[in-house]
DNA sequence: GCCAACGTTGGC
DNA sequence: GCCAACGTTGGC
């Protein structure tokens, strides 16, 4: 069992969309790096849900149902896709500033380096992360 | 809307 | 294989 964060612009798709929706494909994605994390998710896998650009905080957890495929958008290169599902919202969300200037989460990614938009978390990242958000799995 | 940080591309 | 130029992401 891996965990990861997710990024994802709310108005393009956001954590209430994927809650409606039941699943999504997790496609577009054109960077190696987040394109390797994507190949490595295994089903079950649990995802922290990360809002960029607007609200700037993680609002909540999905998990894979699928692992990666070819991503069907991608015309061209070798690109993955996965699915994802909700599991549940966070009950407060968590934000960025709050994730800086947490001295256990000075190593997560996200702070380190801030364009990558799929990366993993360690459990004891994801745990104080859950803990922030007043919620349990 | 600006700009810093990062990744990619292409000329040499 | 280096590096300048360019494009994109995402915080502010």
């Amino acid at each position: 069992m891996q965990y990861w964060l997710v990024k994802s612009e709310p108005d393009t798709y956001s954590f209430q969309q994927l809650e409606k929706d039941g699943k999504t494909r997790w496609d577009g994605v054109r960077n190696y790096q987040a394109r390797n994390n994507l190949r490595a998710m295994k089903t079950g896998d649990i995802c922290l849900f990360y809002h960029s650009n607007i609200g700037l905080e993680v609002v909540g957890i999905a998990k894979v149902v699928k692992e990666h495929y070819p991503d069907p958008t991608a015309e061209k290169g070798d690109w993955s896709a996965v699915d994802l599902g909700p599991v549940k919202a966070f009950k407060r969300p968590v934000s960025l500033v709050e994730i800086k200037n947490h001295p256990a989460l000075q190593q997560l990614l996200l702070v380190r380096n801030a364009r990558l938009s799929v990366m993993p978390v360690s459990f004891d990242e994801f745990s104080v992360i859950l803990q922030l958000g007043e919620t349990q799995l």
